[in-house]
Order: structure tokens, then C-alpha cells, then sequence
DNA sequence: TGTCAAGCTCTGCATCTGCAGAGTTTTTGC
DNA sequence: GCAAAAACTCTGCAGATGCAGAGCTTGACA
């Protein structure tokens, strides 16, 4: 029996890992047991042992980005959208952008899926209540449109990031954001 | 000989409608030359006959879709972004909700495509033109970043509109945005 | 040290896939 | 009306796919 190149007992996240990495270069097309066991270094059936199918690994993996994205999210905290922000941000976009890509496939992905689905709406939830916090910081009352409309203006400048155009493009479109919903 | 369901001539345009569809309902990995053409009532093999790859199937059906919404869009332009604005948008993106998802899968699979990202970028940038144009009757120098910024808001809800959203929340949270940037 | 459960690999298979090549049908243009 | 081109269908196939079932390896615990 070939002895895998990962530490025994650490294939699952391996696995995970390989997941994000194989559907944010390849597509969800270009997902195949084979392809993702590759990457992880370890035998294609290990997946069926430790998911049981295709979507669960997938559900698995969804959970897993999300919960790497709020810890990084943790990192990016704003009580601005400034320049600052929008450096930070884009940096930590742009250091990890296969994290980002396989979440927007997953997004896509949750028109077919219920538990995708309610993952994702959590996820965007909890980032409109970050948004909220800090236009509450900016002397806004709480209220949910204007944060899922600033969120969301964030969302589609790192799809942007992530796809057709260029970072400096991006942090001075998310400073300039910031200085449209400035309180005059 | 099996006679076709589709008038003799017009396979090519069903076929690029049922890619759209199939896309949108299914993901990029549930894309077939079977499911296709079941969608379309024609043989699969007419896939390869129209546009020789899987992959110039869907830069065809991708060109078509961007000219599909660009049409739609001209029936969109606003003046504001009104509350007025937000229910057209909204009721036009609901009408044909595939069109939006296919694209949106086709600006994630841009990444590993240098054709679709041209399209893509080409894309963005006449909407990105379109809000500048916007901003400038708000009383706004015409400036990249603002546009941008803007035109990802409306990009960003629209995605959430045909994923976890509800359509009510995307027209609050559009017309907030309007208010949002209106000069004070 | 031995046992057992979890982690892991190997073998195999039914089904699906993209698409080649040949043949049929319809349209076009002279 | 006829020939050629375009549109379309049928048959076939090599290769890829998800995953079942059996067997091997490692770690935990008594």
C-alpha cells in the first residue's frame, strides 16, 4: 500500500483544502475525486470515506471557507471604510483570492442546494451586520438596506478583484465608497 | 430519421437558450451535450456540428447572453436610482433570473478563460460607463472609482436578488443606495 | 501487548461524457 | 430541376467519473 504523503489522521482537511484550491482554478466543471485526492496527496476514495458523496464534500468545504473567511474578516475589521480598508482588504483578497472564487461558486451553487443555501445567507448575513456597525459608526441609524447596500457594494468590488480588473482599481473604488456615504 | 421539434435552421439559437438555462439550473458541472440538447428538442451531436467544443458553445452562449442583457439594460436606464428604478430592475432580473445566474457563472469561469475575460471586462466597463453617466446627473465629476463603486452595489444585489435575498430587500436596499449618494 | 476503531489504499464497475465519422434532410442558388 | 452547402440525426467509442467493497495501516486505550 502506497504511504501518503500527509501525516496520518490529517487527510480530511487535506482534502477541504484541495477542494477550494481544484474549484476556484478549474470550476466546479473541473471538480473531480480524482482531480481533488491529487492535489491532497492522498488515494481518490478517501473522499467516500470521509464525506460519503460529492455534495457533502462540498457542503464540508463550504463550511470550512466560511468559518477561514469570518477569522480573516476578524482581521480586516473596519471602523471606516477608508483607504486603510480598502488596502487591507484587497491585500488579504488578493493573498488568498482561490478562498474567495470557490465562495462565489458556492453562492451560485446555493440556488440548487438548501443547506448551501442557508449557509450562505448566514454568511451574508452576518457581514451585513458588520456593515451596519459601521455605518452606525458613521452616524447612521441601523437599518438594514443601507448595510446590505454598502455590503453588497463590497461584494461585487471583490467579485471584481477576484475576476476582470486590477487592485488599485478596486481600493480606490471601495476609499471612494467611503467617501460617498460620509455623513455631510 | 427523428424530425426535430425545432424548426429546421433555428437548432443553433435553441441550442445556446437551453445552455443558458441548463447553466442556471444546474451549474457549469451539470452542463452535458445530452442535457443540452434535451433542453433544446434537438441531438447532441448538433453541439459539435454548430460550435465544435464545449468550450466555444458557451463562449457563443455567453456573447449571446451579454447582447440579451445589454438589450435589457437600455430598457433599465435610469435617471436615478430611485425607488422607481430599483422595482424595474428587480422585476427585470426576477422576469429572466437564468440570464443573470449564467452570467454570473461565466464571470467566475472568466479566470481560466482569456476570451471570456475580455468579454467579461468589456461587460463591466459599459455598465461601470452607464452608472458614471448616472453619478454626472447626480451632480458628480465623471470619475472611475464612484462609478465603479456604484455599478458593483447594484452588481453585488443583484446577485443576492437571485440567490439569498428577497426581492424586497434588494429594492429597499437599491433605493437606499440612491439616497445614499445624492448629493447633500 | 493486544484489540478495535478510524484513517487510508487498492480494485473494480456501471454509467456518463465529449465528440468523430457517416448518413439523412432541408435550404439555397443557378 | 439539380447540385452543393448547411442543418441535422444516428452510431459508436475511448476515456473519465463517482463511489462500492475489500483489505491494509495507524493511533488510542485497556
Amino acid at each position: 500500500m502506497t504511504v501518503s504523503e500527509v501525516r496520518y489522521g490529517t487527510g480530511r482537511e487535506a482534502l477541504i483544502r484541495a477542494v477550494v484550491d481544484v474549484v476556484a482554478e478549474e470550476g466546479l466543471d473541473g471538480l473531480s475525486y480524482r482531480k481533488v485526492a491529487q492535489r491532497a496527496h492522498v488515494n481518490n476514495t478517501l473522499i467516500s470515506h470521509h464525506f460519503g458523496s460529492k455534495e457533502a464534500m462540498l457542503e464540508a468545504a463550504t463550511v470550512w471557507a466560511v468559518q477561514r473567511t469570518q477569522q480573516r474578516a476578524d482581521l480586516t475589521l473596519a471602523s471606516a471604510i477608508d483607504r486603510d480598508f480598502a488596502e487591507t482588504l484587497t491585500r488579504i483578497v488578493g493573498e488568498e483570492p482561490n478562498l474567495q472564487v470557490f465562495q462565489y461558486s458556492m453562492i451560485l451553487a446555493s440556488r440548487r442546494s438548501p443547506e448551501l443555501r442557508r449557509i450562505a445567507g448566514n454568511l451574508y448575513e452576518s457581514y451585513i451586520s458588520m456593515v451596519q456597525d459601521v455605518l452606525v459608526r458613521y452616524g447612521y441609524e441601523p437599518e438594514r438596506a443601507a448595510a446590505r447596500a454598502v455590503f453588497a457594494a463590497l461584494d461585487g468590488l471583490v467579485l471584481q478583484q477576484v475576476t476582470v480588473a486590477e487592485r488599485e482599481e478596486i481600493v480606490a473604488a471601495i476609499t471612494r465608497l467611503g467617501s460617498l456615504i460620509e455623513r455631510k
